[in-house]
DNA sequence: TCAGAATACGATTAAAGATTCGCATTCCAC
DNA sequence: GTGGAATGCGAATCTTTAATCGTATTCTGA
């Protein structure tokens, strides 16, 4: 890493021409490509842009270094897998029981669908994770879960929405990486996401009950 | 890295006077005091043997490269961890659900507090992780909770008590990596703790209750 | 005390890889 | 068409780092 000053991993030349537009297409679909076929330690800028058939330099033009392409992998990723979670989880015509059992199953899928994808991206994480921008995706998903804990447990305290939240979200998040680590095959993610769903639910159809007892019996006193 | 030939991970000459044993241990200390400091981007041969006051040389006469000291810090780690897993889960005197629940609360507050090497260990672990010695760890830790399993769900199929073990070590392991990385405060993490031990109870239990009544329904028929 | 084994050293080698920079080419507004 | 802007290029630069090897030092057993 020769005369590096940590560049800002987002700033950089906009593509405003046609041709520019698809080199960076073409640059973050090699990306992918080289990440899932030679690994985290194996993603060079040299061989994106090999595979991208474009030059290094052009590479340079649009990303400021090569965290900034990982990073924009990540958020494109997250982007898609943020609107589907806030699609299930908002849903206001399904029970938010089920709602959680739908998002952990459609999440849990599509960690394993693109499993080598994912994981390569997971390993590589230590290069793009201490990002502000990347912080922020946290942010988003914790603050999408305790909307959904409003509806899920409308009697609990804040506190306790915020803690369902975070160990929620936890549970998810953490399990699902494994599940991508570990490539497991269709049929037992579903049983794996059947569980976890069940777990979850169990744990929160307790708070639930105990916050209703403890309202019933403040109503008794 | 220049001239490497994969030398294996964990093969070079042992240490035979005092004053090499010595060596092998200042390395091994100094080793965690880098992988803290720098990260494990910044874990460098150099720096490791500058740690130990010790030249790189020296280093290289008892680990064959990087990644057997990582290697090496981890299995002592995991050594620990499973000797401490071990003794809980395989205790006698108290019943499986208790022994479940210390197990958590154990290997939860063991990741939590050295939460900066743990997680500084696992940004490394793309390094050794595909080592046959470090595979073997994975079985270990599988085996181990299968056993318990047969304890726990004596009434279960072979099948179930397996998937259950694989489940419940998915979730340990998986959380347990996300409260290190988080390095959350002590009482939470026993909040966590506590939650993760109740939802996996809950779903042992579950499995219990639902093996238990078939067997009725066909003691019935 | 002495030979040979073990240990320690660290400058040196060999690469790999990130990023730049000057120049060539293409595009677009006028 | 033309001038300047945008784009594209890739050899060259500059670091960092893993790993080695010839040499110096220390130990140990006889």
């Amino acid at each position: 890493m020769p005369r590096s000053k940590k560049a800002n991993i987002s700033a950089r030349k906009q593509p405003r021409q046609a041709r520019s537009s698809q080199l960076v297409a073409d640059i973050l679909e090699a990306a992918v490509r080289v990440l899932v076929r030679n690994g985290a330690h194996g993603f060079t800028t040299a061989r994106v842009a090999e595979a991208a058939g474009v030059s290094v330099g052009s590479l340079y033009q649009y990303f400021p270094n090569k965290e900034a392409i990982l990073f924009r992998l990540q958020a494109n990723e997250w982007g898609q897998t943020l609107g589907e979670l806030r699609r299930i989880l908002g849903d206001p015509a399904t029970a938010p029981p089920e709602r959680l059992r739908v998002a952990l199953q459609t999440f849990f899928r599509s960690e394993c669908e693109e499993a080598a994808f994912r994981s390569a991206l997971e390993d590589a994480a230590p290069l793009y994770r201490e990002a502000p921008e990347s912080r922020a995706h946290v942010e988003e998903g914790r603050q999408l879960m305790r909307s959904f804990m409003k509806e899920a447990l409308p009697g609990a305290s804040a506190k306790q929405r915020a803690f369902a939240a975070d160990l929620v979200g936890l549970v998810m998040s953490s399990v699902g990486k494994a599940v991508s680590s570990q490539g497991r095959p269709g049929a037992e993610v579903d049983a794996i996401a059947a569980a976890i769903g069940e777990m979850l639910g169990g744990y929160l159809r307790g708070l639930t009950h105990s916050s209703r007892d403890r309202a019933n019996r403040s109503a008794a006193s």
